[in-house]
DNA sequence: ACTTTCTTTATAAAACTTTTATGCAAAGCG
DNA sequence: CGCTTTGCATAAAAGTTTTATAAAGAAAGT
């Protein structure tokens, strides 16, 4: 699985260290930005799944910022703040923030409140599919489509094109494919694997013999594309 | 425009009180539950824009009514607790909650929070009703309608069915299937899914022999289409 | 107490995997 | 070159696992 990106937006070093280790500890990608000018700009060229930003900035007011970004930026923002006036929480989520937490923070609340907004990202969430010619992989669905036509294939015929698609233009060795497929012990099975490669092409290949996806690497294996 | 309609779940009068004519002074329609069984049918009956759950309610955990709303409910739930701790509150967001806040409460957060929260809704305002082939399934209302006629399902039945148009097109393994229907510690009673899913397929197939909605994935689980 | 729903068991059928057999083609070799 | 060997593909038989369904017993709801 893809690691979320978050970008922070801090001007105190020690605070972005802090989240940083907290956040990469976690499983994010972390972004950083001292200045909010400077948050924008890396927001805008690479958009991260979520934004931290602190609001009280030495270059424009955080809540400037967050209206700028509110213009086109569409996922999580939440706001750090030493200051816990109401006024100023009340304007915050008025600009469009996600949510409000106070400065000094407690670390499993703020993973939580993370957690939280990204899940909601999510509904319009991207799916992960590979598409190699007229062919589309989903590998969260666990559905192969061949020119928008749902396939039906075994869970081991599967298995193995999940196991190709995934490493697409490379070559794999049959031992290789027998050891992710059929778990150690079975590396001399090449037989297994003529039997499954052959269903594969009768259902993925527009001619099966001459294939044009799964092509043969003679006395070494085979070669997705 | 239409006045958003917010309910209430908390067993304290007094504090319903309040937010009733908090509320209603700006602008928005108050519905009451005193508990949480009470709140859960209010909810399915006439989904609100928004509801403020109490934690702390005497016939169930407030926990677990939001897990329960959760399963059909997205728009949004904000928990008021008196309760502040960190576990709490990382319990709560990670059931689903959009926000959570400590009572006693500050009017004017409360209010920039539920327009916050309100406002999300409408960006992510994902239908309630699953339409796939001649099926309607209509998630708030917990109801399942074949060529528009509306069928009878028992609970389990529908907690399946709503499983799997919640997941459509992707493959629901037993294992998760189990877990999420019958909790964990039952995730190997594969035979009560088979069960459950002839039955199913005799309600909502046209052709239980021939599946078409619900397919299976030999070895894996099922497909919702 | 009666009806409905859920759990459990048994068994036949279907789907899938493994194994065996056979043919073909390219490569190696005297 | 002609023969043998090796690797690959395919079909089909054999074996195993998985699934569907009925039906009986238990539990829950009214």
């Amino acid at each position: 699985m893809n690691r979320a990106e978050i970008l922070i937006i801090d001007d105190e070093p020690q605070i972005r260290k802090l989240l940083e280790i907290t956040l990469e500890s976690n499983g994010y990608k972390v972004l950083q930005a001292e200045t909010g000018r400077e948050g924008v700009i890396q927001a805008a060229s690479h958009p991260p799944e979520l934004i931290l930003l602190d609001i009280g900035l030495p270059d424009k007011s955080g809540h400037e910022i967050l209206k700028e970004l509110r213009e086109w930026y569409n996922k999580a923002i939440i706001i750090l703040s030493v200051q816990n006036s109401e006024t100023d929480i009340v304007k915050a989520l008025d600009n469009g923030a996600t949510d409000y937490l106070s400065k000094p923070f407690r670390t499993a609340e703020l993973l939580a409140r993370i957690r939280s907004a990204i899940r909601r990202n999510e509904t319009s969430n991207k799916n992960t599919v590979v598409e190699a010619g007229d062919l589309q992989i989903d590998l969260a669905a666990r559905s192969v489509r061949k020119n928008g036509e749902l396939l039906k294939l075994t869970s081991t015929e599967y298995n193995i094109l999940s196991l190709f698609a995934r490493n697409e233009g490379r070559v794999l060795t049959h031992h290789f494919i027998l050891k992710e497929i059929w778990g150690v012990g079975y590396q001399t099975e090449t037989q297994y694997l003529r039997v499954f490669v052959g269903s594969l092409r009768k259902k993925i290949e527009e001619n099966p013999d001459n294939p044009r996806h799964i092509v043969t690497e003679s006395g070494v294996g085979y070669r997705f594309q």
